[in-house]
DNA sequence: CTGGCTAAACAGAACC
DNA sequence: GGTTCTGTTTAGCCAG
């Protein structure tokens, strides 16, 4: 291996240990977070509803409307707009 | 709101916070990953195969092992063990 | 190998390859499936909406109902829902 | 409705309509998949190993080849590169 | 340098 | 309940 083999094969490894200690650390939260909804399910919550909950608010309101609209106009053209909701 | 909803507000609200807080958490985390993969980059490495080479790592450290011994029968039956390999 | 060994292996490799055959056929209709979305994206449409409008479609509205009981629920819980909206 | 509204109905309906039926083509070949590893439960294999079986021959399949090279270089650097594996 | 496209990571659903 | 599999989201790459 030469010499500037070597010093990249340092610096390398360097950078992939860095990101393996950061992923062992996002995994422990992220089972963290399965048991907060874990306790909470002991408690009597709906795992399901609490995640969308989680959801909605996490989510830009600018954007959900910009669904929205789109959502109603595509809707409305299939003729599937609540308000065009009928016993069949 | 009764009593009892009063209660269970201020335990879900409790949870739902402990979640944001955690992905909040983990949110940076990742952001920290991704800042080095750009710094690697810089230093004119190639993000797609480090990300490879990560991966290999983690699969290379655990379990395989398990599997293995159940997966020989049936490899065996199919005359695909690694023993019966020859050239076509 | 042994006699009943050799007809399992048969059997297991006609099922592996039915199997196989039909996981093919699969792909080939989920690339249909994109086609389409992208000459629907083509013409002007957003895929994300279309794809929403589709699950809407196919979703049993009970099981709908059910799920919108309950998060009303819970985001009435936590003061969020749509008719306490309000300025912050 | 307008002119262009109507033509726009009509094509975002063949659209989704083309994606559904595509969808339950899929659907009815998923179903048969599980049928043939019902079949083949009910003769004494083993569903999860037979699943293992299927993806290993699909990864062995393809590709993996012309990943090998790029990363070869990166393994090399890392002094990770098979010929120089050796008891730690 | 921005925006679209493709491919990997994550989250949700289904099945065992 | 745990694990695998599908589908959504996001990140990296490339073309304009």
């Amino acid at each position: 291996m030469t010499n500037s083999g070597g010093v990249a094969a340092e610096q390398l490894r360097a950078f992939i240990e860095r990101i393996e200690r950061l992923e062992e650390e996002k995994k422990a939260i992220s089972d963290d977070i399965k048991d907060v909804y874990a306790e909470a399910k002991g408690n009597g919550y709906n795992i399901k509803v609490m995640k969308l909950v989680v959801r909605m608010r996490k989510q830009d309101s600018n954007e959900r409307q910009e669904i929205d609209t789109l959502l109603d106009l595509y809707l409305h053209t299939l003729g599937m707009a609540p308000s065009e909701e009928q016993a069949s």
